[in-house]
DNA sequence: TATGAATGAGTCTTCATTCAT
DNA sequence: CATGAATGAAGACTCATTCAT
């Protein structure tokens, strides 16, 4: 991916047909698995037409190049899931934890490949995603979340040791990480029993005296 | 057809010259620079060769298959560094956490590239790693911090709602995960003042309430 | 890390075109020449593609490896030169031989390529096609000829000193490898006025009498 | 073998001391192995140092190259051989053919490999031996014995049906062939009781006859 | 005398991409 | 709209050869 090549036209077709429509989400879905579980630079257009069905030169037929095909991917598959993350950064300080916890969760049951394609693509260094995050979700959410942070803090409601905008950090570092690690530490500790639930409340417990959260009364 | 050969002869010579031994180590350096990088599978011979200013033949020739050369990374590079996070699982609880989330910091600021290795080859889905790990480095310390604090737990000095085993899974989430992922919530916040210590006092703060650790007296 | 692929997808299109017929028949036929000229072993699909003016990777592309590259010249142009080889065991006993010698002449002359593929890939020590023969086409023709010859030397019309398996391999070195040593008798006895029917009628000659064949009268 | 590379200058020291003929000798011993084995195009010299138990860089270092490598089997190693294959073009008709016969027998008892690389690398088109063959070996034996037959031919004392070169391609196809081919029709016919007396038997039993030699009374 | 280090050229194979159909 | 055919560039790996020591 990351090796240059001859730049490629834009050639999606003026207004697909509802058929073509079809072939082009299944095209998004077998990508989108493929990067999941073999990282972007991994995945070739074969194994993607493959996951899909149809020939390699169909994909790149589709897309134009591997390139616009994983710009795709992010604008029609990606992004809308970070959106469902955004958390309404109001309501007491515990509930607002409490929401942004489930949130991810709920999420992630929705889109169990979210976490492994944000560790691998995002968080990794040189990631195919760190720009793409970094540029267009980034700065809504988490600068929020840290302005709210540190709003809670200057009002005496957020544990007085914290960095507000590191409270972000450690906030996905309690959530999403966790997630994304699960398949290590469910071998490791051969924990088959810890469920969403119990995890939840696991993070909750960590948080709700961590933060030192006091709702106003 | 295929002319079966040795599969790969040991190549390390007997008693490599100064100079051999130093371009060895460089070979290392260049392929342990590249796996960070951009990762394991995404590393070509020739990226290592141009990085230690050799041919890619040279690399074949010192570790006889890119598998081989891989190996070598892991047993000269990663698992002495490996071995340095190991912490007594012993002292007083609240001591205890201190010299984890403080010997991680001291062994990251001696082998920067750590974390971003770790989370994409360790953490990530299909990480060359994750074997490794899980194999050889695993068993020892998660599963001793694990009882350990389970032990705590038992004499009511570990918060209660918490499951010990997930415990060392947070500990991880906010020590060596803000470390990897440092390049971008540097970049989201502009948080070039935040620097290794401020991020260590955050992390204790936030874990010295809410693990609720208390030492015996 | 060996990116683990499908081995090697069966390539061969359902109907192919007439153009791509064309070309397959002429990688066949470039295979077959340099197997023939250079052995299987020493021919790189370099050569073939620069015999057939194509490109090595257009090579791979129509068969998959170089190993189905042979496996596509036995099944199709070696296997069937020798079914031709196949002769009656039956009549008369000097029709017999005089029919196997004219036989291997005429399979000869119109696939002139035979005795030289034949000496180096079945004779020869670790030939590439040995076990093909063995397997495939031996078990047929000459286990028969030994049991005619058997059954004509019982009824006392084959010379009593002959091993009646021994005799198939005289019959083969009298026709087959003549054929296949041509060129160097050819240039050592400056033989050019040697032809196909001159070697045949010595052939027969030297086998009438020295198998000493009656035909039943 | 045939790729043209920069000519390799003539290595050969002064004065060999005893240690370095006897590594010589090793070395063109595991030559000559391998080229019987695997033929003289698919030897590596790393097959030969292999087989001899040092380096490859040795190999190149005592013979130059490749190619003088495999002129110094011909010429300590073949070349000998071959001249034992002489026989002596005079004697009764019978006896001589008998004389040829049992010769060859007993320098392919002395020296195993010889058919196999016979076949491989003299008959074969291509092969490495026989421009080597032809310029250096054959004037001298294949001509006397034609000269020998058309002579008997002439008196009266061959098989006037028999063209007299083509008499000593058939000499050489009832002997030197069958034994080059016995792995094939050993396995073919399960002919494990054909011994070399066996073998030669027959083949004289035919030749007795179809030559139709007649001793001058 | 001998060899470890080093390399350019070549091995098979794969990939994204183009193009005629 | 879709794809089989075709290819240049690159992938890991091997080889004969050179050279400093």
């Amino acid at each position: 991916m990351s090796k240059a090549r001859a730049p490629a036209r834009p050639r999606r077709p003026g207004r697909p047909s509802a058929a073509s429509a079809d072939l082009r989400a299944r095209l998004l879905d077998a990508a989108l698995q493929r990067f999941v579980g073999h990282g972007i630079a991994a995945t070739t257009l074969r194994d993607v037409a493959k996951g899909a069905g149809v020939t390699p030169a169909l994909v790149h037929y589709y897309f134009g190049s591997k390139e616009q095909l994983l710009a795709a991917v992010l604008q029609e598959r990606l992004r809308p899931v970070m959106r469902e993350l955004v958390v309404e950064a109001s309501g007491g300080a515990g509930d607002f934890v409490a929401r942004f916890v489930a949130g991810v969760h709920r999420v992630v049951e929705r889109h169990p490949w979210l976490p492994a394609l944000w560790v691998r693509e995002i968080v990794s260094e040189g990631g195919g995603l760190r720009e793409f995050m970094i540029s267009q979700v980034a700065p809504q959410l988490p600068r929020q979340l840290a302005q709210h942070f540190a709003e809670l803090q200057r009002n005496g409601r957020l544990n007085a040791g914290l960095d507000p905008r590191l409270t972000v950090v450690s906030l996905i570092g309690l959530t999403l990480f966790p997630l994304a690690a699960r398949p290590i530490w469910s071998r490791v500790f051969e924990a088959s029993d810890i469920d969403s639930a119990h995890l939840q409340q696991h993070t909750l417990a960590l948080l709700a005296r961590g933060l030192e959260l006091r709702d106003e009364h």
